[in-house]
DNA sequence: CTTTGTGCAAACACTTTGCAAGTCC
DNA sequence: GGACTTGCAAAGTGTTTGCACAAAG
């Protein structure tokens, strides 16, 4: 895995959890997923790294990862929560609705609006992850 | 009622759907709750109409005015499914984490992203309904 | 040894489906 | 009359909760 062990040892502990083998598990399975990991993926996961954990155990450590701060979530809708360790660098994705090809763009693409809405609204935007649909190149001609 | 009622009969008929009045009442509640109808706010208001018509025909309706192209539907995560009558203005929200308010802009403050995703990607955003997650300016102070 | 976490089973909310009876055309 | 719809009840999904036992600190 390519977290440091420490960290997340102590992350835990200084929220009030306990360190369990099924948290490190559910945790690794994010890690191992990889990039924004659907819940089913995430489950799948954990249970192909040991299926006597059960699925109340699997949502309730998310959630735990959650709130200490490690794993983020987003809700995609349609696509369901998708996970992702806390710290990857913030990116949004391009969704065709014609053919469901998905393009990834940087976050600082999102600059110009982000700019924007700060200054006519003040309002901050703080998306790491949106899913805009639309059509891509070869869709739309 | 706002819409033209030869019109969605019509459009009911064209696509071999018959006309029921429960179909019309559903009509109506996306109507009349107006803007963006949870899925939750047209129930309710479905059976404040008519409290003897089922779940199962609410959702089936709905199928059919979406089926159809009269009613449109985005599924916006968190707060579930909305439906609203084609051909509303389309335009977009911003959501504060911190408080919950809602700000509403209009879809042509989005025109620099589309006009630099497309020049850059081909992507032809087709978004008519963004949720966009943030602080607004009372929280981000 | 005390407190927290787990697995299990049951409860839950939300949505869909099969079917007989009713309705639209 | 014949095909489509409805209401009802039941079955699915996906997620959460209560609780006795197990594990962490």
């Amino acid at each position: 895995m390519s977290h440091e062990e420490k960290d997340y040892i102590q992350l835990l502990r200084s929220h009030g959890y306990r360190v369990t083998p099924q948290r490190l598990i559910v945790l690794d399975a994010v890690c191992e997923v990889g990039g924004h990991a659907t819940l089913g993926a995430v489950i799948a996961r954990v249970k192909m790294l040991d299926s006597t954990i059960d699925l109340s155990t699997i949502y309730r450590a998310l959630d735990v990862w959650v709130e200490v701060g490690l794993v983020v979530v987003s809700d995609m809708g349609e696509q369901g929560k998708v996970y992702k360790i806390a710290g990857d660098s913030a990116h949004h994705h391009l969704i065709c609705q014609s053919c469901g090809k998905v393009l990834t763009i940087r976050d600082d693409e999102f600059n110009p609006l982000l700019d924007h809405l700060q200054a006519k609204y003040g309002f901050i935007l703080r998306a790491d992850h949106l899913s805009l649909p639309g059509l891509c190149h070869d869709c739309a001609g």
